[in-house]
DNA sequence: CACCATCGGTGCGGTATCGCACATACATCA
DNA sequence: TGATGTATGTGCGATACCGCACCGATGGTG
């Protein structure tokens, strides 16, 4: 059955893998290794030299920033529309965030000088990983502001529209205690506020999990941060095949 | 007398076009135009398509993100150390940012297409960009936890700080109005957190002007966030000549 | 020198969020 | 079926910040 599962996966899943040209995919393919992402698994720390890129199918991770004091906030989101551990191109190596499994599934793991040297071949990968870095850019820094003037109300909805754009139904399993973590508030904001959506019949909450019936009305209620980030994104990134 | 202020400038003022090899230097030297950046020019808008680009070499410009209502917030700052246009070679052309200049100085403007070639011959300029987006992304990212677990006192000390690294004496010119914006706080809160710095002697406030007459305390009243973004700057920036 | 726009200081009620302390509900497993 | 741990709901007081209103001070300009 886990065979099963795995075998269903194809490289193309990944927008960034599906827009390569056939060429440069074939060159790829040998070096690509499905892995499995299990909820809450830590691909790096803050300050870890990174070894390989990970390119999500049906998984999401978040990139968080973690304070002195423990708190944390998520500073962006990253699905089958991107990759992790775009400082190997960037040329640091390592950077001061956290990346972390938020909803379990997989990835395509590819060795980081791997990723170096396409990148440096000056191809359609370069091309792709900098208008993806572009949309990254986009959404932290739509964060930083979301953050400073939106309500946990807003947050929340823009928050569940990210992850759903990264799933392929509407169901996210995810405990309050977690979403608090990414949004940096308190775990009681996230459950007044998921109570709020919940009495407006926008999603159904049980114990871990959350189904959203009303995604029009969802987006409705969240600021305007979502759709700012998903406009600059549908820009900048290749649509999938 | 501008005329020697004018002349008293070099390119290599600015810390990416000093570290470049003299070959690529010699290159762009008759390209750059040294131009005058009174506070408050804004060299583009959200969603404008970038022409140029801009090497600071005394002077600071922010990049604000502004929202439907109106409010705002600086997502990072950009002095001598850095580009204003990174969306040019990053594929994007635009981006949903604007960019104001908060401290009036000078620059070193380049065509973006000069830009654009010069990154994509695969050289030490690409090498630098990359290095330098990869710190305008800690920038931002830190920024955005910032926003979301300090206070305002300690966000101010923030500001000075990275205002101050960015320019040659203690000295600020700049209205509280105009720092509550970047904060994306109240004029009334910048007030009160700057009335505190100077009941402890920190600086010094007159009518538009900050004399920064503590700066080991003005560190030690800061968030960490300061410390984070400078440390991670000095690992992936070339050192000034 | 007198006017006036700009800048900074202060007070006050309103509110979102926090931190903490519990109470409740559900799921798993012995 | 009952015990236990985890997830969620609720109720407090404290507080940081907001929006607004207004005043005083300053410095440039006619």
């Amino acid at each position: 059955m886990r065979c099963a599962v795995t075998a269903s996966f194809n490289p193309s899943d990944n927008h960034i893998l599906g827009a390569l040209p056939s060429e440069v995919g074939q060159r790829l393919l040998p070096l690509l290794e499905l892995v499995r992402m299990p909820l809450g698994k830590v691909l790096y720390e803050s300050g870890d030299a990174l070894q390989h890129v990970y390119f999500p199918t049906n998984c999401i991770v978040s990139l968080l920033y973690v304070l002195e004091n423990g708190s944390s906030a998520e500073i962006s989101v990253v699905g089958n529309e991107g990759m992790i551990g775009i400082a190997l191109f960037m040329g640091g190596e390592s950077t001061p965030s956290r990346a972390i499994v938020q909803s379990a599934g997989y990835a395509y793991k590819l060795l980081g000088q791997r990723l170096k040297e396409e990148f440096h071949n000056n191809g359609s990968m370069q091309v792709l990983l900098l208008r993806y870095t572009q949309a990254l850019i986009t959404q932290m820094a739509q964060t930083a502001v979301c953050n400073r003037h939106h309500s946990v109300d807003q947050q929340l909805c823009r928050w569940l529209l990210l992850s759903l754009d990264r799933l392929k139904d509407n169901q996210l399993t995810m405990t309050q205690e977690l979403i608090a973590n990414m949004l940096g508030v308190r775990r009681e904001g996230v459950t007044e506020a998921a109570g709020k959506l919940q009495k407006l019949g926008v999603i159904a909450y049980h114990r871990g999990s959350i189904e959203v019936l009303d995604r029009p009305q969802l987006e409705q209620l969240s600021c305007e941060c979502y759709a700012v980030v998903k406009r600059e994104s549908d820009r900048l990134m290749p649509r999938p095949i």
